[in-house]
RNA sequence: GGGCCUAUAGUUUAGCGGUUAUAACGUCUCGCUUACACCGAGAAGGUCACCGGUUCGAAUCCGGUUGGGCCCACCA
């Protein structure tokens, strides 16, 4: 049977004043209890029967879901774990809501993270190789982790739309595909015809040792001891003397202003003069600016190009022009004068070693500042002008702001982190890079006129080992090309992710349908780049809100709520995980331990055990279930049946509630208040005596609308966490309905009854009678002789006898037990 | 240093203006009762981080302090 047809005839049988009996036959679930091993031969067949495949051609509504694709580095950590496995309860919910999910598996093989593993893993740095042998070196590096990381997903029953890698639609795909490598070349001459990417010489974080520009992401921070020295500068035209203080004295050469606070009464004489830069004789004015504070040194700052980002910024503001004196090679170059040829703290001595020959310094101490170094080779980072490139978004921020208003947060206040992002952004978006595996900016430079050339959109470019596919320049008609060098950062290749799973620039048909991706699911540190940036650049691209919903995840700590960390020794690995509990424990937990999208979790081994037993408590029911014979002839329900619908009718709307909003937590921990402390607890044990009926007591109708209702709670309970525990309830489900639960409808509230019994009511009741007999030694097997209830009980009579061993009711208004 | 988020039993959590604050895990006591000992029945355990304010009434709203998380920055 197709799986339309089975939703189909399911629903339909959902109509009825009583719910429909479903038949099964004794002797099911025969295992004592539920196990891991179980669970391998159910994703097994999800595999090979591809159940959660895609279909393009689909008449249903999509959802899609834009999954944050992994490093593949290393192995899967807790968080993906966490995070997927709640992704994968939106998708199998969905599913059952009647929409075609498109749910694919990425994996980012881009960039840094891929480089240093190459690195670590040969020990050599990548300057030390020829361009192709690096990329080769990452190649291999890569090969040995990707599949690792897609075994770790289907054995956490992950119902990604495949798991083989493919250039199809929900096919696994892989950042460095020529396919998806493509796409971003595509997105960047696309915008470069659009003039918004150009071209420009700035200020960027250089590391000397590594002879690269490197990201903000990539620089750690130190604490290193330096020498504050305070200098003796002349005023020009005046036998005044000024002193300032400066912990990089080399930089000398490359200063341009000198300034003071324009509060600072000290220094007010001082504004349109001009000061003389010591050793260099060169006059600078000096300016007041907000940027120098009074109470820090002696309140006067020397502005060079560049000791920090204050000095980029302001050298920026004041549109002056930067000298820089370090070259790429970390030394210094020849604005240096004497200097050129020193090391950054050569000179540094050098200098401070003239200085006070020519007897200026007046002061020197020690104090410590936070430098920021390269987190690879440990390098201080130096701040130099290169040529790079960039995406316009500073004309775009009121539009950006509209966009983070216009997508529905999940959970709202994280909406804020976005604002503040798009507040603070001050910088068109530099996104060329000087390293080798990643995509390559699809570039030549036509050597006469140095005009640069743009390839068609749609193939994979290699620029700094291809020919230019363009025969003559169109400025200057001249036919010798060299190819750009230069690599994308890594944000530019994942922030068309959408783009890419819904087959922008490929399949226009299915774009349009497709669009917009609903559900951006991510970490909530990286909304200022992964969310950011792709909502600019689809926004440049499409002009439109590239997504309608968003789900920002916090983190998975540790049980004493501190950062997992290798040097801690408190990482928990999935893996261990799966193979001390299995997947389904660890899903139960995902759900039940807290609200991630507000707060971190903590994840302790003790818990995801815990987490277990409800599942063994599930088993249980169902096999309790599952024991008695199939329903034949009328069905009567009696009160107590009506009161545990009534109570699964606010379960389900609970339950759907939540899952719209993509909250798994508190329905699951309903659920699970719910089948231990209502339905076993005092449901199951109220009807347990008409279930068997051994004694003759009910009529068959009556014993049937126990074994009718039994069935119906059963698979309310099952379908409505079977998102949550996919394997667990698809094996209850095939092998007492012989059909799969995740092709089934989500279930709808029954809404035909309503009752007079409390469920707080009826559980203080039987806690009661448990309680007297106990307290007398008695089992509670043992018969009561008489039992005096409140008249509100009188309609679970029946029941009640039965499940106490009651031999009289007598009906009052008071509480009263008389126990033979 | 700044912004945002967060703080409830030993642990993890529910509650988000209204009677003695929710549940689970763990702990303790008793019990093999034919779905389940991965169980059942019971018990102990909380000045709801701290200080102040608003209110007839605050775990819940507001301000501040302290601890934790994420991000940004500082470094003359």
């Amino acid at each position: 049977m197709t799986k339309k047809a089975t939703a189909a005839k399911q629903v339909g049988a959902r109509t009825h004043c009583i719910p429909p009996m479903p038949s099964m036959t004794p002797g099911k679930l025969a295992e004592k209890a539920w196990t891991k091993e179980m669970e391998q031969q159910i994703y097994d067949s999800w595999k090979q029967n591809k159940i959660y495949s895609f279909d393009p051609k689909t008449k249903k509504k999509i959802y899609s879901i834009d999954t944050p694709p992994p490093y593949v580095n290393t192995p899967i950590h807790i968080g993906h774990a966490t995070t997927y496995s709640l992704m994968d309860m939106f998708a199998r919910y969905k599913r059952m809501m009647g929409y075609e999910v498109l749910f694919p598996l990425g994996l980012d093989r881009n960039g840094l993270p891929i480089e240093m593993a190459a690195e670590k893993k040969s020990g050599k740095k990548f300057t030390m190789y020829s361009r192709e042998e690096f990329l080769e070196l990452c190649k291999k590096v890569l090969e040995e982790s990707s599949a690792e990381t897609t075994d770790s997903f289907l054995r956490l029953g992950i119902s990604f739309n495949s798991f083989e890698q493919g250039s199809g639609v929900g096919d696994v795909y892989l950042t460095d595909s020529p396919f998806y490598r493509a796409l971003t070349q595509a997105t960047f001459i696309n915008m470069w015809k659009k003039g918004l990417i150009y071209e420009a010489e700035r200020t960027n974080n250089y590391c000397p040792g590594c002879r690269t520009t490197i990201a903000d992401s990539e620089i750690d921070y130190k604490d290193e001891n330096s020498l504050f020295t305070d200098v003796t500068w002349k005023i020009a035209g005046s036998s005044e003397t000024i002193v300032i203080g400066t912990t990089r004295p080399e930089f000398l050469c490359s200063c341009e202003m000198v300034i003071y606070n324009p509060e600072d009464a000290r220094y007010k004489h001082l504004e349109g003069k001009h000061a003389i830069v010591p050793l260099y004789g060169k006059e600078v004015p000096i300016k007041a600016h907000p940027f120098a504070q009074m109470d820090k040194g002696t309140g006067l700052v020397m502005m060079c190009a560049f000791g920090d980002y204050t000095d980029i910024r302001f050298f920026r503001d004041e549109k002056l022009t930067p000298r820089i004196s370090i070259g790429l090679d970390g030394r210094m170059n020849d604005h240096a004068g004497a200097y050129k040829g020193l090391k950054v703290k050569e000179a540094r001595a050098k200098v401070l070693e003239d200085l006070k020959t020519a007897g200026l310094i007046v002061a020197q101490r020690q104090i410590t500042h936070h430098t920021p170094i390269c987190e690879r080779s440990k390098d201080t980072i130096e701040f130099i002008g290169m040529s790079e490139f960039y995406v316009k978004q500073m004309d775009h921020k009121d539009r950006m702001r509209e966009l983070a208003q216009k997508l529905k947060w999940y959970a709202p206040e994280s909406k804020q982190i976005l604002m503040d992002w798009i507040d603070s952004v001050s910088i068109d978006w530099p996104i060329s890079r000087r390293r080798y595996y990643a995509t390559e900016v699809p570039l030549w430079h036509c050597k006469k006129c140095r005009e640069p050339v743009l390839p068609s959109p749609g193939k994979y470019y290699q620029p700094w080992r291809e020919k230019c596919p363009i025969a003559t320049c169109p400025t200057c008609s001249g036919r010798d090309f060299e190819g750009e060098t230069r690599v994308f950062d890594t944000w530019f290749d994942s922030s068309i992710s959408p783009l890419y799973i819904l087959k922008w620039g490929s399949d226009t048909a299915f774009f349009t349908k497709a669009k917009p991706c609903t559900l951006r699911p991510q970490g909530k540190e990286i909304i200022r780049t992964w969310l950011y940036y792709t909502l600019l650049k689809c926004y440049h691209l499409t002009g439109e809100c590239i997504f309608s919903d968003t789900w920002i995840n916090y983190h998975v700590l540790d049980e004493k709520g501190v950062k997992m960390s290798k040097s801690l020794g408190n990482v928990i690995d999935p893996h261990v995980i799966l193979e001390k509990y299995g997947a389904e424990p660890f899903r139960l937990w995902c759900a039940v331990e807290g609200n991630i999208t507000t707060t971190d979790l903590r994840c302790s081994f003790e818990r995801i055990e815990g987490a277990g037993k409800t599942i063994h408590k599930l088993w249980n029911v169902a096999k309790f279930v599952a024991a008695f014979p199939e329903v034949k002839g009328k069905v009567e329900l009696l009160e107590t049946d009506k009161w545990i619908i009534t109570e699964l009718d606010t379960i389900i709307h609970a339950a759907r509630d939540g899952y719209e909003r993509y909250d798994f937590h508190n329905p699951s921990l309903l659920l699970r208040n719910f089948l231990w402390e209502t339905f076993a607890s005092h449901y199951l044990e109220l009807v347990k005596a008409r279930a068997y009926n051994t004694e003759g007591k009910f009529r068959l109708a009556e014993q049937n609308g126990a074994l009718h209702t039994l069935n119906y709670a059963l698979d309310v309970i099952l379908r409505l966490w079977s998102p949550v525990m996919p394997m667990l309830t698809s094996r209850i489900y095939t092998e007492l309905r012989g059909k799969d639960i995740h092709s089934e409808k989500m279930v709808e509230v029954h809404g035909k009854h309503t009752t007079t019994l409390v469920g707080s009511e009826i559980a203080e009741l039987n806690s009661t009678i448990w309680k007297a007999k106990k307290d007398k030694g008695l089992s509670l097997k043992a018969t009561i002789k008489e039992l005096s209830l409140p008249e509100k009980f009188k309609t679970i009579e029946k029941d009640l006898t039965a499940a106490h061993g009651v031999e009289k009711i007598e009906w009052t208004k008071e509480f009263g037990i008389k126990i033979a």
